[in-house]
Formats: C-alpha cells, structure tokens, sequence
DNA sequence: CTATGTTTAAAACACCTGTTTTTTGGAGGG
DNA sequence: CCCTCCAAAAAACAGGTGTTTTAAACATAG
C-alpha cells in the first residue's frame, strides 16, 4: 500500500472515467471514491486536476514517444538517407501505437482519449500534448515528406489529416 | 424587441459558445451574459440547459431533415423502383448539408457541432437525435445498400463510417 | 523509543453551477 | 382606468466543484 499504489490505482480509475464522460463531466470526487482513494490524494500527488489529466496522457505518451524515436532511429540508420519508403512508416506508426495500450490491453481507452483531446476545447491539453511531443510527430512528417516528394505540401499534409481523423474517429468512438 | 428576439439571440450566442468550448465547459452564465439576455431567460424559454442544447441541434437538423425526406422523395420518384446511383445519393446528402448552414454562413460551427455530439458523452444528446433524426439516417442508408447490392454488409457500414469520420474530422477541427 | 518526514483521512473553504422564486415592467382588452 | 397576462429582471436557493487546511497514521532513520 505503498505511495505508488495510490497514484497508479487514481490514474487507473481516471483514465477509464475520462473515457467513458470527458474530463469537465468527471469530477474528482468521482474518480477518488470509485478508486477507494482519499479526495485529497488527487491534489497531493498530482496537484491539480490539470496535472492529473496531463499524467493520464504522459503515462501512455511518453513510453509512446520514447518507442517511436528509437523506431527511426533504427530506420534512418538502416536506409542511410535514402528516403525510407512510405508504407515502412505507415506501418511503423501502427505497430508502435499499438505496441503500448497492448501492455495493458486498453488501445480502446486510449483511443478514446486521444479522439478526446483533438475534440475537447480543454486548451491546456492541446498545448501540453503540442509542445511535449511535437517533435516527435514533425520528425514522422518530416520523414513522410522526404518519401513522397511528388506530392505538393498542401495534399500531403490533408492526406495524412484525413488519416488521422478516420483512424481516430474510428477507433475512439465505438 | 419582440420574445423572438431574446429566444434567436440565446440560440445564436448558445451555438457558437458550444461550439468552441464543449456543452459542459460552457455556463448558461456565459451564454445570457455575452447574449445580454437575463440569466432566467433559458430556463424560462427552454425549460433547462439540456433543452436549449437539443433546440441548438434542432434549429439546423429540422430544416436539413425535411429537405433531406423531399430530396430523396423527388430521387425515388425519379428512378422509380430502380436503385439510385451511388454518386447521386452522395451528391444529394453532400448538397444538402451544405444547404442549411449556407443561410447563416456557419458552416464550421455546425459541423464543430456535429463533431461534438459525437465525442461528447453527453447520452441525453445522442439519444435526442438518435430518436428524433434516426429514421432519415436509416432510410438513406438504405438506398445505400440498394445502391451497391455486391458489398457485404460489414463492408459497407464501416465505408460510411470511415466517410463520415473523415468529414466530421476535418470539417469540426481547427 | 524518539523524532522526522511522508502519506492518508476528515473537514472546511470559497466559488460556481443550474434552477426556482419573487418582484418589476409594460402591453392589450374589457 | 383597471385588470390580466406575459416577458424580463433580480434575488435566492440547493447542490456540486476543485482546492486547502488540519489532524491522524505510518514508516523509517538515528
């Protein structure tokens, strides 16, 4: 009963209620007695309800983040700057995405999340996930753009938002 | 200065309110202040929050609803019995989307509400307009499926998923 | 054991929410 | 003119929110 077990049982319990009612219809009371956790242990440990939902998100983005990088890496070591072809990072994407929530098999929870932070106003959130890990998504496009030089800039970047959206809306909303 | 004038200028404050921040995110303090309107005025028009939210949506879905019926009407007519050609039942509901923001140049703030309807838990909201717009959904979804006969059911479904996943994802973001 | 720092528990705080009630204002009709 | 009715304004209400404070329990090091 340590300090950790608070902490991952509130982020736990957040992340599911967060996806199933967004985060203005989740209060903190809700979250706390249905993790049989103490109300001020949110404050205590997280310091705000901000925090709490910035922590939900870095939990699965950060080893996210870190995978991705690595992933590149191995492929721009092995291509030797000739353009990595267009399916091998599509494909990289994908299995890297999948490859954390598979850990705790919850892709639907976090799906849901991510479709939550593009839809949800919350501007906090847009600005932390933007300038947390933003380099990670201009090094994939960067990569993207390299291996589809025909295309002009504009209808690339609406092909890869049109992806996005589809995959997101998809697998978000059940 | 008539009652009218009081009920449009919540509506018209009340949508775009919605629009940019979430239902939950937004007071009926901030709508009846921004609308110069007294606070008591949505509960004495509307009856509650949950009311103005579903005559928002049906100020735009009415309208689009009945074109929708007549527009499909004169298709059906026109075709008598034979299947509609799937470009024409695109067009048609394409086109009449369209139509109905058209007067109020609002496109984006239909379609952000739209999306919202969607990610948004909100059950009361997907139930309102589940019962009240479902039957123009299902009747075109069904000149859909006697439009393309060859594709498996599950085929289909997830296509007009992924169409509308797309539009209301690009139209409703940014 | 004592003492120190850290985690949980309980209570209180100040504020904001949607809603209801009460009061005021002002047209129309008898 | 008075009365009635309806819309608007003001005030009050009950309940829920995130957060802070205070007190207790706990573990750990000296």
């Amino acid at each position: 009963m340590a300090q950790s077990d608070t902490v991952t049982r509130i982020l736990d319990t957040a992340e599911v209620l967060f996806a199933e009612r967004g985060f203005a219809e989740t209060s903190l009371r809700n979250i706390t007695s249905k993790a049989r956790v103490n109300l001020a242990a949110v404050n205590y440990h997280f310091g705000s309800k901000k925090a709490l939902i910035q922590a939900v998100f870095s939990r699965y983005l950060d080893p996210f983040s870190e995978r991705f990088h690595t992933a590149l890496d191995e492929l721009e070591a092995h291509y030797q700057g000739q353009p990595i072809p267009l399916e091998v990072l599509l494909e990289t994407m994908a299995t890297t995405v999948l490859a954390v929530p598979a850990e705790r098999n919850s892709l639907k929870v976090f799906m849901r999340l991510l479709g939550l932070a593009y839809s949800q106003a919350q501007g906090h959130l847009r600005r932390y996930i933007q300038q947390q890990y933003g380099d990670v998504f201009t090094r994939f496009t960067e990569l993207v753009r390299k291996a589809t030089p025909e295309l002009p800039d504009a209808e690339r970047f609406w092909l890869l938002h049109f992806m996005l959206g589809t995959v997101i809306f998809t697998l978000s909303g059940l």
